[in-house]
RNA sequence: GGGCGAUUAGCUCAGUGGGAGAGCGCUUCCUUCACACGGAAGAAGUCACAGGUUCAAAUCCUGUAUCGCCCA
């Protein structure tokens, strides 16, 4: 079938969407129903309030190159799709919503509130799918997960009964993070710490009696509004100058509590002053010393971060207000003893930004101790292997020192905790089904009224996705799964529960593989943030330079490092790929057309035995490059085979043999189609419309072996090595290193490209006969009309001269040679060489090389030196007839 | 305080024991019938610094400096 004319140039925009419509009415993405090894992988749900950024675009692109591999390889392949239900930022939204109308979400009601959000949901939760698919994104989109489906939640209720049963989940009152914004709990990696420039206040704290002729004693703090919540005071039991003090009681300024002094371990002597105020209901660490010296805990703060009644005279003021006020106040009362700059560390909500605050409430924990136990066995006996492998220590780091996971959140939106009470007598439970009635008096109960962290449910998505707790065929097929990719950040929230609750729900690991791809950062090095600004969008990428184009620029820049300083240079010359990739294409089926008769690549010429031989390279090295999700390193093998070998020097090579027609017409034709064809294969992963587009329109010899590309056979590096042929790579390099010495004598002289140039060569006989066999080639590709080579022709008159590939080269240029120029160029060289040869030689002298260095190496560095021998002795004759 | 990563051409980055590379940018030439999103040629680097190991170090080890990230 002849291809109709392609336009000149690449165009995306006609391109990707009836690639994208064909893949679909093909049903190409939807899951297999049988064979063996399946191949999975989970998408990591992106957020339902999402839209894509560009963590989402390189992470999607990497499961798509894997997940596309795969599934050319044969082996049943399930990228399975979804989204989370993201808590709090999807309760931000509907609240926002309600707030434009004037409402909050207690005037509409928790039951209707839950409904507005499917709504939004309904409404906007697809948004980011429509972008996977702009991508090229080869998910099976018939078969859609949400963290809230129906099946799912029983799923998370199966999780809690079992672990609330089994004791790995308790209520208590701690101090956790609130985030007074979003009024919930966060666990304690949902808080984002930052330095930011604060001050040490330094207070003054009146003794109830003197003591030792003393009246007082100084604590310092970074929080001085803290100050209403004190129950205690605590030095070090050690510590000499309070040593006296440890008993005795202050006078609480401002709000006249007597509170003690206490001596607990916990005190650090040499910071500040080495007494420190215990606000137990606002610090952790206050929280345990009080705990251990069975002192109050004053919770000061409401919800929303105003001072509470405990507060006294600042009762109702927002916390910062608070501070001010208590400062002012202390100082006017001459307890301000001092201010100094301090630095210090503070927790902000990982949604929302606002500083969290540490807070004393009833909360539901997991004990995280016994499941992490598992989940460091699996990755060090090798079950999970992380990629790049350093991320394994990082793990282990978090899992060996793993903290209780705060697991309630005070939200609507969500897994509401199955835990009932009862009132009447006291009992309480979680519960598989909704109870209405107390199960020992039959009194009515009542629900917990948190929800679950949406984490808490994403940890199961591995196995939740495929019917858990159902035994489903699916379960057992597809589970484990085989790869996850992800960033980074979310290592602990997500990656380390995931691997724990699959090893305690299903037995096994949820996947064999954790790809942990680098951090995009603008160009400025700084985090991409869209309220920041300093984002850039993908689709305004894809819009510029194509889906391809954006998706082969962020493979280029996947290296074992972990961020990326995002350089939108890689994409303009990616859509230039891809444009090189189009032309190409149209070249060779503008000529594979009527006359072309289909059939296996035949080796005519050197050319062809050496373009074979490096698709079979090209394949092998792009192969083992995807398997070890070397993303960076294969991208590049691509580029640079199809640019610099096929396009700059194949096709260069086929096009006298296309003019010539018959036989030799033929012979190349089937090998740029071969070459092309497999090339297309190895690049669709990366790029899969271009691919696609230009695979639909190669010529066939019968009918077509796969209705496209997407499902078509991945080349076997194995049988493909056949075509290895380390000779035709050593001459086709002599040919191309004679081929640019004459195109660098061209442009050194200026000489016009339309100019034929004479040239003689004198070459050693192995080299020689090589050359001349070639000679048509090189007539071609360097535009040399008269040609002669052998072992000792005669040096031409007025000739500029080149040594190359261990041959002499000389072009005539008759009245161009500038000799002077001439003769101070070839003294460089000479002294270059010269240079090289004294080191490689100096090297091959010395008896510690030749003793402990491998035999190999010390060859290459013989014939090295031998080479460069021969080229020095030339050099030095051609510098010596130039004298003349 | 602990851990991790980075420091290579003007810029962004590959390269992990044996001849310093790519893309972009720059210089010169070329619109030749696949491609100017192109072709040809070229200039450009004290591989952060200091020690050490080795026959041999951009590459391994130790330390220092600077930048970034994570944990406490």
């Amino acid at each position: 079938m002849p291809a109709p004319e392609l336009p000149p140039a690449y165009d995306p925009a006609d391109v990707e969407g009836p690639v994208f419509e064909r893949w679909s009415v093909g049903r190409f993405f939807e899951q297999p129903t049988g064979g063996d090894a399946p191949f999975t992988v989970v998408i990591p749900p992106p957020n339902v309030t999402g839209s894509l950024h560009m963590g989402h675009a390189l992470n999607n692109t990497i499961q798509d190159v894997v997940i596309r591999r795969s599934r050319m390889t044969g082996r049943p392949t399930r990228w399975v799709l979804g989204t989370d239900h993201a808590g709090i930022a999807t309760q931000n939204k509907v609240e926002q919503k309600l707030a434009a109308e004037g409402l909050s979400r207690h005037d509409v009601g928790r039951e209707r509130f839950v409904e507005l959000c499917w709504d939004w949901r309904a409404e906007h939760g697809s948004i980011i799918i429509e972008q996977l698919k702009r991508m090229g994104c080869s998910c099976d989109y018939s078969d859609e997960h949400f963290t809230m489906d129906e099946g799912y939640q029983r799923a998370v209720r199966t999780v809690f009964v079992d672990w609330f049963e089994r004791g790995l989940i308790y209520r208590g009152k701690r101090i956790i993070n609130w985030c007074p914004r979003c009024s919930t709990a966060l666990s304690d990696i949902e808080v984002e710490h930052e330095e930011l420039d604060s001050h040490l206040w330094h207070l003054r704290y009146p003794l109830k009696e003197p003591v030792g002729g003393r009246d007082h004693l100084i604590v310092a703090t970074t929080r001085p509004e803290t100050m209403l919540g004190d129950t205690c005071v605590a030095v070090h039991p050690d510590d000499e100058r309070y040593r006296d003090l440890v008993g005795a009681s202050v006078v609480l300024p401002l709000l006249g509590r007597e509170i003690p002094i206490v001596a607990d371990a916990y005190v650090d002597p040499s910071f500040g002053t080495g007494a420190v105020k215990v606000t137990p209901a606002h610090d952790p660490n206050d929280f345990e010393i009080a705990e251990r010296h069975g002192v109050a805990k004053v919770n000061i703060l409401n919800a929303d971060a105003t001072v509470s009644e405990e507060g006294g005279p600042y009762v109702g003021l927002d916390r910062y207000e608070a501070r001010k006020r208590v400062v002012a106040d202390l100082e006017a009362a001459g307890l301000l003893i001092g201010i100094d700059d301090h630095v210090h560390s503070v927790g902000h909500c990982y949604r929302c930004h606002t500083v969290v605050e540490p807070w004393l409430s009833d909360q539901w924990f997991v004990d995280m101790k016994p499941l992490a136990a598992p989940g460091i066995e699996c990755v060090r006996d090798g079950r999970v292997v992380f990629y790049p492998k350093r991320w394994e220590n990082v793990y282990f780091q978090w899992m060996e020192s793993i903290r209780d996971w705060c697991i309630s959140r005070q939200l609507w939106w969500g897994h509401r905790i199955p835990v009932f009470y009862c009132d009447a007598c006291g009992w309480q439970g979680a519960s598989m089904d909704d109870l209405e009635s107390c199960p020992k008096c039959g009194a009515a109960v009542r629900q917990d009224e948190d929800v679950l962290d949406t984490w808490f449910s994403s940890q199961l998505w591995p196995f939740a996705t495929l019917g858990w707790p159902d035994k489903t065929p699916e379960l057992g097929f597809f589970y484990p799964t085989t790869v996850l990719s992800t960033a980074r950040d979310i290592l602990f929230l997500w990656v380390a529960r995931m691997i724990m609750s699959g090893l305690d729900f299903v037995g096994d690991v949820p996947y064999r593989d954790v790809i942990i791809h680098p951090t995009v950062f603008n160009a400025e090095g700084k985090r991409m943030s869209k309220s920041l600004g300093t984002g850039v969008d993908p689709l305004d990428l894809m819009a510029h330079y194509g889906a391809d184009g954006m998706r082969f620029g962020l493979m280029l820049q996947v290296t074992g490092n972990q961020d990326i300083r995002f350089s939108e240079d890689k994409l303009a010359s990616s859509r230039n790929f891809a444009n090189k990739i189009w032309n190409a294409s149209r070249f060779v089926l503008m000529n594979a057309g009527e006359d072309f008769e289909p059939g296996e690549p035949v080796v005519e010429t050197v050319a062809d035995a050496w373009i074979l031989s490096r698709v079979a390279d090209l394949a092998s090295r792009v192969d083992e490059g995807l398997l070890t999700y070397e993303f960076g390193e294969t991208a590049r093998v691509l580029y640079d085979f199809f640019w610099s070998e096929f396009c700059d020097w194949y096709i260069e090579l086929a096009k006298p043999r296309l003019a010539a027609g018959g036989a030799a017409r033929q012979a190349v034709l089937r090998n740029l189609v071969f070459v092309l064809d497999t090339a297309l294969r190895l690049l669709h992963p990366m790029m899969p419309f271009v691919t696609e587009e230009i695979w639909g329109h190669l010529p066939r010899s019968g009918p077509a072996e796969a209705p496209a590309l997407m499902v078509a056979a991945w080349p076997d590096p194995v049988r493909l090595a056949r075509y290895r042929d380390e000779d035709a790579e050593r001459s086709i390099g002599l040919l191309q290193e004679l081929v640019t010495a004459v195109r660098a004598v061209r442009a050194r002289y200026g000489v016009s490209p339309k100019a034929r140039l004479a040239v003689a060569v004198t070459s050693p006989d192995g080299e020689g006969m090589v050359l001349s066999s070639m000679a048509d080639d090189v007539r071609t590709l360097a535009g040399v009309g008269e040609l002669v080579i052998g072992p000792d022709v005669v040096r031409p008159a007025h000739a500029a001269v080149a040594v190359a590939a261990g041959s002499e080269v000389y072009v005539s240029l008759e009245g161009l040679v500038d000799f002077a120029a001439e003769r101070k160029r070839i003294a460089g060289e000479l002294e270059k060489a010269e240079s090289e040869l004294a080191r490689v030689s100096k090297k091959l002298s010395n008896e510690g090389f030749l003793a402990k260095a491998a035999p190999e190496i010390i060859e290459k560095d013989r014939a090295k030196a031998t080479d460069l021998a021969a080229t020095v002795a030339k050099l030095s004759v051609q510098l010596a007839e130039l004298a003349d």
